[in-house]
DNA sequence: TTGAAAGCGCTAACAC
DNA sequence: GTGTTAGCGCTTTCAA
């Protein structure tokens, strides 16, 4: 039976006409609950499954919903219920073939669990990353994951007491809960390799020492090395932003006496920055010259020799996060203790054992 | 004066407590104008710009809401006024560095316009593509850019006759707005340069022809040749899925006599995979062979000897397909017919005169 | 089981 | 200029 106030809203159907997007009414439950001849409520609840309903209305309310084309509208939804089953995912570049991989797989675990992502590219601006910010609590979403920029001086308080749950990726922040790969054990990983084969003159295109995760790297790097009995000389360290130029900067140890062995590179677009030099110089890869990265991205799988590297477990990586911060939304076990993802050794073309007489190569000098 | 109807539902600041994210409780439009004694619709007013206010009336009001911590409740905003001022993005793999470069560029745009953008990664899956359509959909986003997957034999009705408006990128679809390169040009671009550097025994890695791209492509690439008096002999031509491994193809024409002298890939991922081959065999480029490529990937810059390509503006792509999306959204202009950016030629290290003699480099087979 | 009604926070139309 | 109010479409509580 349609009772009065069920009736008093109901709209025809008004189906046929194209009105194209835009011009068409909104469907409503009232419209899909009138056509069912059953109260919105019932229709609600079919909806979300939160009340059993009898076979047969059940049958006619998704009829109903067919006929119509009823859509729930979600932003009515989450009014109400106040959640929003989305995600606000900051990042600092999503053209980096890194970050690329660990949002893909993000976007996807989110996708499965019901979610989905508001992207956010912060184009590496801390003033961009706040608006973000603000704009993702404007719009109410569950959870924040951000990978968040390097240069970041502003006011931590804004992200310490944030308003919604905040989960960091591959960038841990004191306090918060984050997901990043085992940095550390990376550095370990590959400085093992390189003395294994029986490098002891190793040179490390390093990166900023200010970023976190390059300072991690070094640190697992330099202390594996000294159990093997081996320093790393000054002169044979590179610094600077963690980008294809510093690479180049392996042409001064290609140039000195005694040339290094072994260059350990911070991440992948350096190393890749470093082969493109060695190659360019006639240095032969390994033969003359180990190079070590860090990362895989793709592209270290491409180079003529491919790289040995470290490889981040990107998806892992991305999947973890989201399980945490679902777990966070969940209210269950508030991770607060940085979760931390091995990353594992690659061996590829790129590294072999030092050349046999510690001068090799140096006759193209003369 | 604060009236009754707004002393009713004042909620008083309670400040203070950090209850931690999710148990604060909302503070709403009617707190901010209780606080500053004004009215609910003087407060959204302001935050809109929706009518001119008086200007300690203004300052009062921004001082509540600094005060108050308050912030604006989009699904509120858009349940009544019917936009949600965001943009789903589809596409086939956001860890695709193509895609991502569009995808960065639409993000920005987007976000410049006031727009946030949904994230809807399909892995190239039909089903998963029109589940994201319709997530988008209940979202009640207010536009959809799309690039879709290649294969796509669904029921196009769906997307013919979208709810919401829609524009494709990358890939046109007919009678839709859509925002592609030049395809065609691009080919004729190629093959003007290798024409006019003198190659006649021209090889194509071509992908599949099934794909509206390459078949642009490759038309342009042929026509442009015909008017140089050239024809690619049906043997140099090697199809398959546009991957790394496609360029492995090379092999059998470094190995065929006569040796074509150029070679056309109908994207860089297989010009990079061609590059690896014929380095790895011992094939000079370009002195040997000349090698162009398609796209401008930040990969191709990084071969050695760098690719030379057609690049695809991916950022005016972006821009672009935002900019139509927008024009339909304010009911300007539909532009049905679609929108082609104009994509140029890289000359970079891979492309060269051909060999002196037509036999060269043969000798290796002996 | 199903139905009715009270809002969720906001905008917009209208009255002052 | 400013204040009031009626919903936007939905969930959920409470009654029946």
């Amino acid at each position: 039976v349609i009772l009065p106030a069920t009736l008093k809203r109901f709209k025809a159907p008004r189906g046929g006409g194209r009105l194209g997007g835009a011009g068409r009414a909104e469907v409503t439950i009232r419209d899909v609950a009138g056509h069912a001849g059953v109260a919105v409520g019932t229709v609600s609840n079919y909806l979300n499954g939160s009340a059993p309903l009898a076979e047969a209305t059940a049958r006619r309310v998704q009829r109903a919903i067919d006929a119509l084309g009823y859509r729930v509208h979600l932003a009515a939804r989450s009014l109400r219920s106040r959640r929003t089953q989305s995600v606000g995912l900051v990042l600092p570049n999503i053209s980096n073939p890194f970050y690329a991989e660990v949002a893909r797989a993000i976007e996807h675990a989110l996708w499965d669990r019901g979610f989905q992502t508001l992207l956010c590219d912060s184009s590496q601006d801390a003033e961009r990353e706040r608006m973000h910010l603000e704009a993702l609590e404007s719009r109410r979403v569950d959870g924040i994951l951000m990978i968040r920029t390097a240069d970041w001086r502003l006011p931590r308080s804004r992200v310490l007491h944030p308003r919604v749950p905040i989960v960091f990726v591959d960038r841990s922040v004191d306090g918060m809960p984050s997901v990043t790969s085992d940095n550390r054990l990376g550095g370990e990983l590959a400085a093992r390799h390189l003395a294994q084969l029986g490098h002891r003159a190793i040179a490390i295109l390093a990166g900023e020492n200010a970023v976190g995760n390059v300072r991690e790297r070094l640190d697992g790097f330099r202390a594996e090395l000294a159990r093997h009995g081996v320093t790393v000389a000054p002169r044979y360290l590179a610094t600077g932003p963690q980008a294809i130029e510093l690479g180049r900067e392996v042409s001064r140890w290609v140039k000195a006496r005694p040339r290094p062995t072994a260059v350990f590179a911070t991440n992948d677009i350096v190393a890749i920055g470093a082969w493109r030099q060695l190659v360019g110089m006639g240095v032969r890869i390994p033969a003359d010259l180990s190079l070590i990265g860090f990362d895989d991205i793709e592209m270290s799988n491409l180079s003529l020799p491919p790289l040995t590297t470290i490889r981040q477990d990107k998806a892992a990586l991305g999947r973890e996060a989201t399980a945490v911060l679902l777990e966070l939304l969940a209210g269950t076990a508030p991770r607060a203790r940085p979760t931390l993802i091995p990353p594992s050794l690659v061996v590829r073309g790129s590294t072999g054992p030092p050349p046999a007489s510690p001068r090799a190569g140096e006759e193209e000098r003369r």
